[in-house]
DNA sequence: GAGATATGTCAACAAGACTGACGTAAATGG
DNA sequence: CCATTTACGTCAGTCTTGTTGACATATCTC
């Protein structure tokens, strides 16, 4: 994992012509906030990472693994639904997850086609763990002072900011304020 | 594409032993947050998804495009920092850009080992067409009224939400009701 | 000039997505 | 009751995007 700088480097820049800059125009902060949604959602999904390499699982096992927790007795067409997958990339991770045990399948009693999905206890017990990382951060985002004005662009960026690990905020907030035509 | 039903069918839903209620503990509401950080999240990348597509181009394309084009000059060192993948990696999706103009680098003049890397018009062109559609989308959850009380939480909830696809937000809400424990 | 740094590149591999095709079991509608 | 549809499984091949490891080259720094 090495650590985590973002552009800390000697500041080596050089100053040309694409460096002018153009007004900051009103109204386009919402383009700070993709970047931010960037970060943000990095730091999220790392959190899980490490705790599922552990296992030899992927992000596709742990977004599988927590629908069904959290929605015992999914379909197979639901959950497709939801992640938006192929049925054939479903089947790779499901498959890996009914096999090591941390997800049964029941045949539906109204509808005997349909294979309900439901979490074993260890499944259940996997999915808590990551959710926990994951809860945690939140708590924290929600819960750092949003500061200043309370609009909801400002809470939108305080939201996501917080949601970045703690560490690496300052970084981006230097990188972002480099941008051309930052306001300074 | 194929629209977008998430979880809309004929409900056809068992009632099992793991459907009974289980509390909703009190200040476990960051889960439904993670689960909302997931659709946000996808709704927010497919929008570009669909632009890059014309082009041949994926994600990994659109990230280099966005900083490069957000921060003039970057170099190499840095734009691996900001997207944490390895130098092969980068390589491969920013020959693509390179060879097809929409980036193109200059010798460091401080630096002569640094490749600044720049837009070219094209590249600035499509970057901004990229913008545009996740920028409208937050520029819309923003200005979407978050309703209720305007606790951290139920602000980041809100503009969350809003950042899913108006049409799905109902299959969402609707998915996230019927959640084991949900508030009903 | 020696060594560190910035970058490029070859090769192999893995995860996770895709398409297309085909098979089976169960429900459903005439 | 039989034809069709639906729900699911699976085989096979491909693509993108990430990885590791090794090695080359140019340039800066001491």
């Amino acid at each position: 994992m090495e650590g985590a700088p973002i552009v800390d480097r000697h500041a080596t820049r050089e100053v040309t012509k694409a460096d002018t800059p153009r007004a900051a125009a009103p109204a386009e902060g919402s383009d700070d906030l993709i970047e931010l949604l960037f970060f943000a959602y990095r730091d999220f999904v790392g959190d899980p990472d490490r705790i599922l390499a552990q296992y030899g699982f992927g992000r596709a096992h742990h977004r599988v693994l927590h629908f069904v927790d959290r929605y015992p007795g999914l379909t197979i067409a639901e959950l497709l639904d939801i992640l938006r997958i192929t049925k054939q990339s479903l089947n790779r991770v499901l498959k890996d997850l009914i096999e090591q045990d941390y997800i049964v399948q029941k045949t539906g009693a109204n509808d005997r086609r349909q294979r309900l999905l439901f979490c074993t206890p260890a499944g259940t017990a996997l999915a808590a763990d990551l959710t926990r990382v994951q809860a945690r951060r939140l708590a924290r985002a929600l819960s750092d002072p949003p500061e200043g004005d309370s609009t909801a662009y400002s809470a939108a960026e305080g939201f996501l900011l917080a949601m970045i690990d703690p560490e690496e905020r300052a970084a981006v907030q230097r990188l972002m304020a480099r941008r051309v035509g930052a306001v300074a």
